[in-house]
DNA sequence: AGCACA
């Protein structure tokens, strides 16, 4: 199974995190990276010598937490590939959002593996019921529903592809939007086809930032921009 | 490699 054993999640798990990033960069940048994905809760991030180089991302949708399992795998994220999963027991701030936290209190080794062990089983049973593991087999993706129209995310990408501009959109005004975030590149108006434009960034880390700031970027009240990944 | 909630 493409996410090993562990069953869907509305959190993911990510490992082989660069450990020379700050906690707080590291967390904001997971959070712009993780956002196109749906919305996220929560991320968590612990620089311990146990836990450096891991990070959590909760979703409010497992399915957002399948389409990033899958679609960011090794993902080169400050240079290093990373590696995802789904989490393997339910985050506090979902449990929270459901009204079923109850705050641990310090435990012991052995009971902390005992509890682990029957919130993966719990885990395993509502997915199950819910049927929400469908998109985890690594089969034809199945169709999504985390709104109307919604349609599964293209796979990150350096260029960003932007739709819904006004067409007397100038590519100078594009460069001063998109010039702030690093990386940047170019701009590229298509002649022939008013409405939408290109705009190149050096990887696709910084494009994602870049697509997490300025989607919805309204130039006109009526244009709210719509970026995705081009095509590859 | 490492599954927490500072």
């Amino acid at each position: 199974m493409l996410s090993g054993d562990i069953p869907p999640n509305q959190t993911i798990y990510i490992k082989n995190l660069n450990e020379k990033v700050k906690k707080d960069e590291l967390k904001r940048s997971l959070y712009c990276l993780f956002s196109q994905y749906g919305r996220i809760l929560d991320v968590i991030a612990l620089k311990t010598p146990k836990l450096r180089g891991q990070a959590w991302v909760c979703f409010s949708e497992v399915t957002a937490a399948s389409n990033a399992v899958r679609q960011m795998q090794n993902f080169p994220f400050y240079d290093k590939p990373m590696r995802i999963h789904y989490a393997k027991t339910k985050s506090d701030c979902i449990a929270k959002e459901e009204g079923s936290f109850v705050p641990r209190e310090k435990k012991k080794k052995q009971e902390e593996k005992a509890e682990r062990k029957r919130r993966v089983e719990e885990a395993q049973q509502s997915g199950v019921a819910n049927g929400t593991h469908s998109a985890s087999n690594g089969g034809p993706t199945a169709s999504f529903r985390q709104g109307p129209g919604a349609q599964e995310a293209a796979a990150p990408n350096n260029i960003l592809f932007i739709e819904n501009l006004p067409h007397e959109t100038t590519g100078r005004m594009l460069e001063m939007l998109f010039e702030q975030y690093p990386g940047f590149k170019e701009v590229r108006l298509i002649e022939a086809k008013p409405g939408i434009a290109f705009v190149d960034f050096e990887d696709e880390v910084q494009s994602s930032m870049a697509m997490q700031a300025l989607h919805g970027f309204k130039i006109t009240p009526q244009n709210p921009m719509i970026i995705t990944f081009a095509k590859k």
